[in-house]
DNA sequence: CTGTTAGCGCATTCAG
DNA sequence: CTGAATGCGCTAACAG
């Protein structure tokens, strides 16, 4: 590796006089800036990243902990936030949680050991667990630069940014509720997982707006996963008074509930209306059609990376921003079979 | 933040004993020890990151280039990636390229700069293009560690990995000719894309086995998206003499192919047959299944990331592994229907 | 077994 | 405008 002090040397100048010249600071006369430059380049010199980050004190990395890459919602959402960093000089580390709160209390602490500068948290069940509040609120009295995103319970001492996990779901579950459905199931996600828990209260809300009762024998609590969604829409659709519409927390279980529904020979939306949440790329693609709750994902991958970045290039903020993005119903063929062209 | 001085200092010590001590290195008494973990324990000690890295001149991460996350074969690799990369202490930093040689080479320049201990380029057309080749001789040169996924073309200085592609299409090829098809339409990807380029000959290479003579009008060029698959495909389907088969470059195509022959209201696979190449999860979901070539996608990347780590901990091993994997043809809905049970 | 010393490569003082 | 000196925090080599 060349270093500054061979360009300095063959320039005859100083490591200092280097420095200034290739990062354009502080005064460098123009003519022993082109010939730096000039040697720089014939050595083909390239600055040692870490000597300068220790230097700096920045790394020009973001860290992302998420539950799974491989859960079709991220790709979208990271593909946002690395679109986003890359543009303004960030390259962004990778690391999947499983949604568990002590693997997100693992790499939070990793990556807090000065080796990026800011960390974006999309939590599992994330705020809600209290070990991992206390994490966020002691990184944050560190200086640590913090993005979390997900369902944000109180006021943390962070940036947060999710969508209207409750509002999205009582939309929903009203459109259901005016087809005239009043026998609907929900597929929950896991008990802990906040997410979910909102979306049940947004079924709920939308419920007791219509005057109907809630039930518990119409919750069920699956995985986020598909099978999950196979299983517990299979049980729903076997009872004998099988609820007329299904409502699950996420599209993959929502995608699981049509697979069962076509195993048993009923017709959807006519015997049994479906709908989801997350609207993924396959939720238009399966037939019929997946009605779901649809949220910007590239976008809110964007805005968390230039949220946390923008957190790194301020010091000592201590307001913070909570941004809560409204979700909007997609109304599709699971639900409601009429051409529209 | 606390330094190993300031923990020297609170346990008597001096910093290359507190090194050791916590480090497990070179000889240090069981009282010391004791004594300095508690006090760093005490202190909230965590060790510098880039400061050690300086010094060790290892950064613990290595970088993943590809094309594009948000394309659905690569989440499950990066998984594997991850997963093996978090199993052997290093972290992941993933950037895409959309493809692009320049992105390409942009990035390699940039993950060479010291910054990562290895890199591994999951390339789109990649080693075919010259200025990537040369680029990697260089780097290859210059030590970096590099493993380098997809078609692999010439014996580039580095490990490599990927499918058989030209085996896989001549084998889905071969079903499709073995089930009577003789006018088999093929949709390819972008014309400089290698991979697009072998699986484009397995076709070709099976056609000419079954005494079928290639014909051009029945190669249709995409870009790997399921638009150009719906847009190629129609075009295919509404022809005089339509193909009674088509088989595409990858599964997101065919889906576009399905999607096409659904709206023009012809069965699959009785009036035409249909087959990709990935297997990638909605393959299996999509009604009809479909007929597709399968790769073991995290596996791949589990191993990918072994290798480069391999790599990383072994000094100049000038031999280069050159791992081609076999991938497997799976009949499903698509080309053949019939229950198995 | 432990303390001292040096230096990884750079950016930033501070004199001049 | 430029050179010299300093130190970011750590580990490794060496002397004791």
């Amino acid at each position: 590796m060349t270093t500054i002090y061979e360009v300095a040397k063959k320039a005859r100048t100083t490591s200092g006089t280097v420095s200034r010249a290739l990062n354009n600071k502080g005064y460098v006369a123009e003519e022993t800036k082109r010939k730096i430059e000039r040697v720089a380049k014939r050595l083909n010199y390239t600055p040692h990243f870490l000597a300068r980050s220790l230097r700096t004190k920045k790394t020009d990395i973001i860290a992302v902990i998420i539950p799974n890459i491989a859960n079709p919602i991220y790709p979208e959402i990271i593909r946002g936030i690395q679109d986003k960093a890359h543009e303004l000089g960030y390259q962004v580390l990778i690391s999947n949680s499983d949604a568990l709160p002590e693997r997100e209390i693992e790499l939070l602490t990793i990556f807090s050991q000065k080796r990026v500068d800011g960390i974006f948290l999309g939590t599992g069940e994330g705020a809600e667990n209290k070990k991992i509040r206390e994490k966020i609120k002691k990184l944050s009295e560190a200086g640590i630069k913090l993005v979390v995103g997900g369902f944000i319970k109180d006021k943390l001492p962070t940036d947060s940014l999710s969508i209207d996990n409750f509002q999205g779901a009582y939309e929903v579950t009203k459109h259901l509720l005016n087809l005239g459905h009043n026998k609907i199931g929900f597929i929950s996600g896991p008990k802990n997982a906040r997410v979910a828990q909102e979306r049940q209260k947004g079924y709920r809300a939308a419920l007791l707006n219509h005057n109907i009762l809630y039930h518990d024998g119409l919750v069920a609590y699956g995985n986020f996963q598909q099978e999950s969604g196979y299983t517990l829409g299979k049980d729903f659709l076997q009872r004998e008074k099988a609820p007329s519409a299904i409502f699950a927390a996420n599209d993959v279980m929502a995608i699981g509930v049509i697979l069962a529904a076509e195993e048993l020979g009923r017709r959807i939306p006519e015997e049994v209306a479906i709908a989801g949440f997350d609207d993924i790329t396959w939720a238009s693609i399966i037939r019929p059609r997946l009605t779901t709750v649809s949220q910007p994902k590239y976008e809110v991958g964007s805005l968390a990376a230039e949220m946390l970045i923008q957190r790194i290039n301020e010091e000592n903020n201590r307001t913070f921003q909570r941004i809560i993005l409204k979700p909007k119903v997609v109304i599709r063929e699971s639900t409601l079979n009429q051409e529209k062209k």
